[in-house]
DNA sequence: CGCCTGATTTTTGTCGACAATGTGTCGGCA
DNA sequence: TGCCGACACATTGTCGACAAAAATCAGGCG
């Protein structure tokens, strides 16, 4: 019975047994449960357990745990545990600072490449994003902001800036999920989505340096309020060097 | 005969079975054989083949090759063939663009965060690059040089972005070994070692400016270099967009 | 009473076999 | 003769079990 239960689990959101297998299903859940924060960070990953809840053999955990190790989600300390990633905000300005410089390259890439499919498509996601903020699934809408992100990445037409930049953007979900939960009760979350916008026009209007800009402040944007986030609950003396996003060059 | 030599070059890297495990040997041997070039481009990987001549189980074979997946040297038609991810040249503009922005923003990093530790590494592997000049062993000399760079990166101290570079420097390991084996023929290769020199030198005196356009100019070289091979080799016919590398803004 | 040592237990690493899936080929039919 | 379908082959995906290594705990010794 309880095996049954997990398999309905593992149907939803990978039922094509054609594809990749069950190890993509064992990768996907537990990816969202990581970034869902449903599975704590620092919390260990037993392998026999997993396969057993997930009704199948230690094989295809293997495989997905060692892709979530690659992705920067799992840690496994050799023949010892192997846990979820522990989330280190001592961390967090260089995290925004290599995420500002991802995000402003490929922006800027996106309004000198772009074609009018690329502005269709990113116009359709942020729409998407948008829609998301009625439910307010965190999930949904970190899900929904990355890919609205990576249109504009496959705009760049740089597939190497472009992965980079992906898996700097799953990296950070865990961090945008507290974001989100901080916004949900401040609500002034509709900036947020009217940025999307604001970006898509200077990328339809091949305005590099606007674009560049846009991207700059959105990214500022979610320090500012990441940093908010962390005073309000772990209290004044969690002091991040605040000026560590500007350094790098702003937008010149 | 050819599996015992395997076997050697296979326990000479992680004989220890008390680490990582064989899975480790295995994916350092294949890493090394495909950068060199040993392994063809788009050659298939069968894993039984594999399993047989490493003399072990397809378990730590596949592990190895779900790492390489990962590390974008191999590619896996699921439920299908395995293969050497194939080298694309005409990528070549969009790599070297995305290789010169994380070269210069590490190297710019590091210019403003080095210690006195970082500038002693940095040399140390510099000098180890220049020794590995006399031999010209491909791929000691990509190796070298990648770990110089990762030193500059680690010096930046932001882990993000050095991860990055880490992953594109090991990206682009089998073009580098195509360009010093042209490089080999034309023997004008002690403007390269003497590169890494002055980097260290304007890193250590904190010229953010200074050593941001050097790295610059060190990319720049690799590509000029990497087109005179591809126009040597496949002839005049191959041109690529000659201008890429100077869009994305110089040392301004 | 504390520390060292050895067995136990837990967890990972590896193995060989089986099942599923996609491809290519061969034969039949229009 | 050309197209369609079924069969067989090759290769990957998954399974259950075994072996090795490390941490824990227990017992004995100083």
């Amino acid at each position: 019975m309880d095996s049954q239960g997990h398999q309905k689990a593992l149907r939803e959101t990978a039922d094509r047994r054609t594809r990749g297998g069950r190890s993509n299903a064992v990768y996907e859940t537990l990816q969202r449960e990581i970034l869902t924060l449903a599975l704590s960070p620092g919390e260990p990953l037993d392998e026999t357990q997993l396969a057993q809840r997930f009704g199948m053999s230690r094989s295809p955990i293997r495989e997905a745990l060692n892709r979530l190790v690659m992705q920067g989600l799992v840690v496994m300390l050799t023949n010892r545990s192997t846990l979820v990633a522990p989330l280190d905000l001592a961390k967090f300005p260089r995290y925004v600072e290599a995420l500002d410089l991802l995000q402003r390259i490929n922006t800027r890439l996106a309004a000198e490449h772009r074609t009018a499919e690329d502005i269709a498509r990113m116009r359709r996601l942020a729409e998407a994003f948008d829609e998301t903020l009625v439910e307010y699934d965190h999930f949904e809408m970190s899900s929904t902001n990355k890919a609205f992100h990576m249109a504009i990445a496959a705009a760049g037409s740089n597939p190497y800036l472009a992965q980079q930049y992906d898996a700097l953007l799953d990296q950070g979900r865990r961090l945008l999920h507290l974001h989100f939960d901080f916004l949900g009760k401040s609500t002034y979350d509709r900036p947020l989505a009217s940025e999307h916008h604001e970006m898509v026009d200077a990328i339809e209007a091949h305005d590099l340096d606007g674009a560049d800009r846009l991207a700059h402040a959105h990214t500022r944007q979610f320090h500012d309020r990441f940093l908010d986030y962390l005073r309000t609950n772990y209290g004044a003396g969690f002091e991040l060097d605040p000026g560590a996003i500007g350094k790098s060059g702003g937008a010149r």
